[in-house]
DNA sequence: CGCATTTGACCTGCGC
DNA sequence: GCGCAGGTCAAATGCG
């Protein structure tokens, strides 16, 4: 297993060292207006957009919305940056199919609109089993070979690959109810540096997130986090309040029992999730994160409709599990950098990268902290 | 004792 | 249809 980073007992973004570099955050700060928050479709395709924002988008004007403004809209270039997994974009066009369609989802784009007040009937069978979203990173090794991306994973298996020195692990998060996976291989050109392809997407917070929120919890998440318990689960270093102001990972559930047809339970209207932050809420989740996952419904219990547990709040552990998120990390190790890229046959525009073929962002962490989150950003500016 | 890892077997998709 | 390679399963094993 791999191993969390150091602990510490402060939150990381009080002694952290943006690694990005003066001249990015520069950058970033000088480019970054007053442009009100983007939609979620438009924050997924952040990462192509970033480079055309600039200072003439938009004219200056209140200025308090304007530094609001600058700042979430730093913050999500920031994330588009950074984050090249999943996006909102995808996760939209994850839920958007009924799975009334067998044809090819790209042709069928136009005609699968999810709309959160119109009750959507997906086959997880159908629909997730078609979903390919992955997206490769390279990290560089650590030493012990292991890159902490905050779950926690179960290795499966291990093959050797052809034309290739090195053999790739499989591994497979250990949330019973996500489905997310994950290869580890070295590189063939580059023995410290890890190749780790994501697939799938999880639907619950990192682990170490929950324990912070244990220790320091915020208000909104105080309550339901007293009731996760997750004992067995690294103590990991200076996990950060969540704070989302990235809309771009919203959850999907990924997890469904195969014969499970899920209903939306008629919760969950999304349109008014553009607003800017918004902490680890229930709340959110449900109305936001999981409109069609209804069998998963985070009432203090966990529902399987399988036949399967019922988990109580006493027996919460999965209960914010199921959630997502919001969080980019750095692997756990120093001088950790990431290059990343993604590729999504969704019947959506490739999110992250809006170029067709897969692109590469690269960014580097500073060891002072194991993570990187939004809430760095919200204390900095 | 429970959980994670290891590892050989098995399954599946694809190219020929 | 066959063989190959990648991916997954599951029993055995190790560890705390």
């Amino acid at each position: 297993m791999e191993e969390m980073g150091e602990e510490s007992s402060r939150y990381p973004w009080q002694d952290y060292d943006l690694g990005f570099g003066e001249e990015l955050m520069r950058e970033l700060l000088d480019q970054t207006t007053t442009a009100p928050t983007p939609s979620p479709a438009a924050m997924a395709a952040g990462a192509a957009s970033a480079d055309n924002s600039s200072s003439s988008d938009k004219g200056i004007g209140d200025e308090e919305e304007g530094a609001a403004g600058r700042r979430e809209s730093m913050e999500n270039r920031l994330m588009s940056t950074v984050y090249s997994g999943p996006t909102l974009s995808d996760i939209e066009s994850a839920l958007s199919f009924t799975g009334a369609g067998a044809g090819d989802p790209l042709d069928g784009r136009s005609k699968y609109h999810y709309s959160p007040s119109s009750p959507v009937v997906f086959s997880p069978e159908k629909v997730l089993g078609k979903m390919e979203n992955k997206y490769t990173m390279k990290i560089k090794s650590c030493g012990n070979g292991l890159a902490d991306d905050g779950y926690k994973w179960r290795k499966y298996g291990q093959k050797a690959i052809k034309n290739s020195p090195n053999p790739r692990s499989y591994y497979r998060c250990t949330n019973p109810r996500c489905n997310a996976k994950k290869q580890v291989e070295r590189a063939v050109d580059e023995p410290d540096t890890l190749v780790v392809t994501y697939e799938g997407l999880h639907l619950h917070y990192t682990y170490s997130h929950f324990l912070q929120q244990q220790t320091n919890p915020p208000p909104a998440a105080a309550a339901a986090a007293s009731s996760s318990k997750k004992p067995k689960l690294h103590p990991t270093a200076g996990a950060i309040t969540v704070t989302d102001s990235h809309h771009g990972s919203t959850p999907v559930p990924t997890t469904s029992p195969p014969s499970a047809a899920v209903v939306p339970a008629g919760a969950g209207d999304s349109s008014g999730d553009s607003g800017g932050n918004v902490t680890a809420d229930a709340g959110f989740l449900l109305e936001h994160a999981v409109p069609n996952c209804s069998p998963y419904l985070f009432d203090g219990g966990l529902l399987s409709d399988a036949g399967e547990e019922r988990r109580m709040p006493s027996d919460a552990g999965g209960l914010l599990e199921d959630m997502v998120p919001l969080m980019v990390r750095r692997p756990s190790c120093n001088s950790a950098a990431t290059t990343a890229s993604s590729s999504t046959t969704l019947g959506s525009p490739p999110a992250p990268m809006s170029s067709p073929s897969p692109s590469t962002s690269s960014v580097s962490w500073t060891p002072a902290s194991p993570y990187i989150d939004m809430a760095i950003l919200s204390n900095i500016f």
